[in-house]
DNA sequence: CGCCGATTAAAACAAACGTTTGATTCTGCT
DNA sequence: AGCAGAATCAAACGTTTGTTTTAATCGGCG
């Protein structure tokens, strides 16, 4: 990855989490990262694969962190499976926190769920490519630790999860729609926020089924 | 709104559900129509106004409905303000009931979904339009229901409402990025979550500050 | 029928799109 | 220095985009 790249690979973050897949155009791209046009398809092959290249960028060292962490948390805990709110947090708080820190951060969260929102077709090659091995393991665990109760139910969770991340993913910090007063999330406040919910799923299911 | 409109609107629900604002295109919504290209702007202006008006053909029926609701729930519950469950309740079941009942439902939530992920600038005009006094409303209720507490924490779990919504909104019937094993929400379950969620903002911010 | 406003149809519009080309410059190595 | 391969550049490619224009058609009313 060379310097040319990392520049087309910042400002098509900054491009597509303002304008969306469709809406920036290569033009924008790299006339932003000061290069000519051709450079995304000489470097890229295309702008699709520009995308997915750039998610890749961040999400694949993200991705093995969590899954480190992941790791290391069912060594500790040996036999006993992991609780919700462990998984919840490993799976959340490297994701928020390097999207509040660093400066790209944020136009990369907001890129990917905008054009994880917008795509269908070519994403499919994005999820097998960056994304599959975490979901599955991930849910690997969460099906350990919801053992007792029917796999639908540890479906349903998951989904609420993602549902979760990728709405609070296309918040923009300084909002235009939903305006006056909207609040940038925390790491903290979200993963209560999902844990809460999925207990409250599974609780739920327990006084059902009793 | 006569026949030929309304044709175009329904046809823009599927073609924007699809494939997003940016990515439909007018040929591909007046010819799922039957009608001419030019229909759009002779009906319609422009393609984000039929954007617009195909959103509050459907919205402003739905936030009628579920603000002579809350009214009815507050009017019975007297001086008492309405449990969190209650106001979650009437503003998530009418939405996701007209979603998985009626054929248009679904394209029509999914096309608002990414729609209001995709854009930025015209989505104001939508916001002061169709949203804005449904939100109003509903944080003032859930403002009076948690009126001990700051309102930024209020802000907090409405923020967390929404995204949960926009994020279960663009979950299609056959998924193709989340692949094996998602689920298509109902209204029971996702009430359950999100209420779970925000009672367990609620409760974290309780025992911190008591 | 004959007229008129409303609607539809076909064609053309300029602008923007992603991508390709072919020449030019830059870079590292002998 | 001189060469080869990589990178950059301006220019042009053919499509597709949203929109406009102009002519044809429709529907109701006197």
């Amino acid at each position: 990855m060379n310097k040319t790249q990392v520049k087309l690979i910042e400002a098509a973050e900054r491009e597509f989490a303002e304008k969306g897949f469709h809406g920036a155009s290569i033009r924008d791209i790299t006339s932003r990262a000061g290069a000519n046009v051709a450079s995304v398809n000489y470097h890229f092959g295309s702008k699709e694969t520009l995308f997915i290249e750039m998610i890749r960028y961040r999400l694949e060292p993200l991705n093995t962190l969590r899954i480190g962490m992941l790791d290391t948390a069912v060594a500790k805990a040996g036999p006993r499976p992991l609780r919700i709110k462990r998984i919840v947090d490993i799976l959340v708080r490297p994701m928020v926190e390097s999207l509040v820190g660093g400066t790209h951060g944020e136009y990369f969260m907001r890129a990917m769920g905008r054009g994880m929102a917008e795509e269908t077709a070519f994403m499919q090659r994005l999820y097998k490519d960056v994304l599959a091995t975490l979901v599955t393991r991930f849910r690997k665990e969460m099906r350990r630790t919801l053992s007792d109760l029917p796999e639908t139910v540890t479906i349903t969770c998951f989904t609420y999860l993602r549902s979760t991340l990728s709405g609070v993913l296309q918040i923009r910090k300084n909002n235009v729609v939903l305006e006056s007063g909207i609040q940038f999330p925390d790491a903290d406040t979200m993963i209560v926020y999902i844990t809460g919910g999925i207990e409250a799923i599974v609780r739920n299911y327990r006084t059902k089924n009793k």
